[in-house]
DNA sequence: GCTTGACCTTCCAGTGGCTGGAAGGTCTAT
DNA sequence: ATAGACCTTCCAGCCACTGGAAGGTCAAGC
């Protein structure tokens, strides 16, 4: 299967594909022609990896979770580690939104948004 | 004042007031060797700047910030809607986390996370 | 006057995770 | 034979810095 029907199966862009091969991620055979070809583990490797990174994972996290999913005498704890120190920092992330979001929002319904240049946003970013 | 002294002042680092330089923003005097020599103007800047950076704003938008703040006869909608524009970013951004929290804490939940290699976060992206 | 060390300058490269585009080779259908 | 839809590699760019190299400047102490 040659890499734009890899991508049409993976939901990964075919470019993004040839960065993952680029990193050492997913390494397929190559015909005659110098041309890639996936064949189904490559597949299942490159929805993992379309998955994962959906899940906001980091391309290194991806890595170490790829040779687990292919280690079949993995411990569920290291994957669960990996989990886990991702869902800490997405919990961090949520955290520092919801205070800028809360700031914000507070500046921007204070704000009249009129043609007059007093303005309340303008006055705390000066302060 | 030179370049560390206007990085302790306004909280940003001296590598990145150099950044904001080069880009356009903050354009310091320079003293006859060359060294760069902030006044108070440079230095409201500065503070201005690190202060919408510190609520997200794009480098983009603290141009249009700043030069709106610059600005006396600005219209506070044109303000207001810079603002806006950045919450809702954050607001989606927000959501698109905790949809991700919510799918990984129940993937985190399910995993036993034992020595044993069955793990439900590892068969969820092989899914 | 000389040295030390803390500044300052510019410039180049790297970060993450792609994405766009150029230049050129290959395949398939007409 | 030709068109156009693939494929290849390689280089550059995105954002907002950050690190480091190589070299100039300054103030304090001997």
């Amino acid at each position: 299967m040659n890499i734009s029907d890899a991508a049409t199966e993976s939901g990964l862009a075919a470019k993004t594909i040839r960065y993952y091969e680029d990193i050492g991620l997913v390494k397929p055979g190559r015909l005659a022609n110098g041309y890639r070809d996936y064949d189904e583990d490559d597949l299942h490797k490159l929805r993992f990896l379309q998955r994962a990174r959906g899940l906001g994972f980091s391309v290194e996290d991806c890595r170490g979770l790829l040779s687990l999913y292919e280690d079949r005498n993995r411990a569920s704890s290291d994957v669960k580690k990996i989990a886990q120190t991702h869902l800490a920092e997405i919990e961090r992330k949520i955290a520092e939104l919801q205070s800028l979001q809360k700031t914000l929002s507070h500046l921007v319904d204070a704000c009249h948004g009129d043609g007059r240049p007093n303005c309340p946003i303008i006055n705390d970013l000066a302060s």
